[in-house]
DNA sequence: CTACTGTATACTGTATACAATACCATTAAG
DNA sequence: CTTAATGGTATTGTATACAGTATACAGTAG
């Protein structure tokens, strides 16, 4: 008669509430980058008292979210070009092993998830203002890549790539909300997804992983080639 | 007379001390995997009070350093094989982009301290009671990749190969103390070094970095063999 | 002897208090 | 008019207090 063996909803203690919603406000663009972090000011608006929010600054810390300025005050963490394409050459070295991995160990379960998310982000072709959609096409990209990391079936490339992904992520709020470009990544994942399919179906794996590591890397190299052209030309008009 | 520019020597915060300190006790082993972390006899042992630990704890739980286990207790974290495993499959990922980044940028005084660091380790040759040597040893391996990923330039990629280090460290401290066969990287990382340099000095490194990754991976995979290796014969004897 | 329950104890989560420091503005001195 | 001194304010660093929760132990009923 043991119905829910489940061991019981224990609700998220407030540090870690503090943190997943600190988090959020800095990947959302509301905390913008270089904003300065003051304690008791987040305590207020977060309705906590210091305590959590000093360790959810610490954790977000470490992870370079939120980083230390010259005089010692903490800000959301700001990402440069030179970071953009340092964390691109990581992105896509991790990447491909996960794209290895998924060829291997990817379950139907999964495949059949990679094909939704792509479907879905089909679905948004070229509205007239995509100024709206661009967030949810973001999700579907993070969401896409996210999963083939997990079908990889190791632990560790997740946690790192969801690392470099926050720091994408925080770049791209510096830079133009809306860049219609993002929008070729539906081609781009289909071919990936199509090369991680053939090479789970085929009797060889090992052998035909090649084509799904070329269309990751075709990606990622386009992919960081708009970003730092988008960079750029927002700069350029900043300045005039 | 601007002589030290140096912005002031900031005396660390307790936090930061404490942060150093449990870092540094789990790594050595002083404070064994799986034990139990409790905050107010950490406080006691370093002498200062619960906030910074927590904030300590708080960040190494981020690096998975520290764990909670199912009750939700925090534990220095357990590393098994299968993660150790996936921890090389990352790092070799991400060691070849390091040495692929030093094979291009490296400077000579980097390149310099390669060597240095490899002729250290030469000393030690063979001596009888090699355990005294072993954690020297270890120190002078981590030492030297760790100064390949800098010389890439790219400083999130030390940044995450940092993470990865510290927790094969972490397994290490699990495994046997004195594995003779380290010894054995003296060699390989000569080979890498090698690799790095004629790269380095050549007049086309784009093309001449093969023989480089390939040391690396070699290396890699060879240690990777020896850790699994030592594990399983440690588990063995374990259970007789 | 075993199983249950109550109580003391230990630990964590969170808030708050207090001290030290950095920042800012205002005023006084040169 | 500029610079230095001074006080006040904002903010962080750290300790501690207190409440809620888990854990262990003992005593009691079966």
């Amino acid at each position: 008669m043991a119905l829910s063996l489940a061991p019981i909803q224990r609700p998220k203690s407030l540090h870690e509430q503090t943190y997943d919603a600190l988090r959020a406000s800095i990947l959302s663009g509301e905390l913008p980058p270089n904003v300065r972090l003051v304690e008791t000011q987040l305590a207020e608006k977060f309705g906590v008292s210091r305590t959590p929010i000093r360790e959810a600054i610490r954790q977000l810390q470490r992870e370079a979210l939120v980083t230390a300025d010259d005089s010692g005050n903490l800000r959301v963490a700001t990402i440069t070009v030179a970071d953009a394409v340092q964390l691109y050459d990581c992105r896509l070295a991790l990447e491909q092993l996960a794209v290895e991995g998924a060829c291997l160990q990817a379950s139907d379960a999964q495949l059949q998830c990679m094909d939704d998310l792509i479907t879905q982000a089909e679905q948004y072709i070229t509205p007239p203002t995509s100024t709206q959609y661009y967030p949810i096409m973001l999700e579907l990209d993070y969401q896409f890549h996210r999963l083939i990391a997990e079908s990889s079936g190791n632990r560790w490339l997740v946690m790192l790539l969801e690392q470099v992904f926050d720091k994408m992520a925080l770049l791209r709020v510096q830079t133009t909300r809306s860049n219609p470009r993002v929008l070729e990544i539906r081609f781009e994942h289909r071919q990936v997804y199509q090369g991680i399919l053939a090479a789970r179906r085929s009797d060889h794996p090992q052998a035909a992983i090649a084509p799904a590591l070329q269309a990751i890397q075709t990606h990622l190299m386009a992919s960081k080639a708009r970003v730092v052209e988008a960079v750029q030309s927002l700069q350029q008009t900043t300045q005039n």
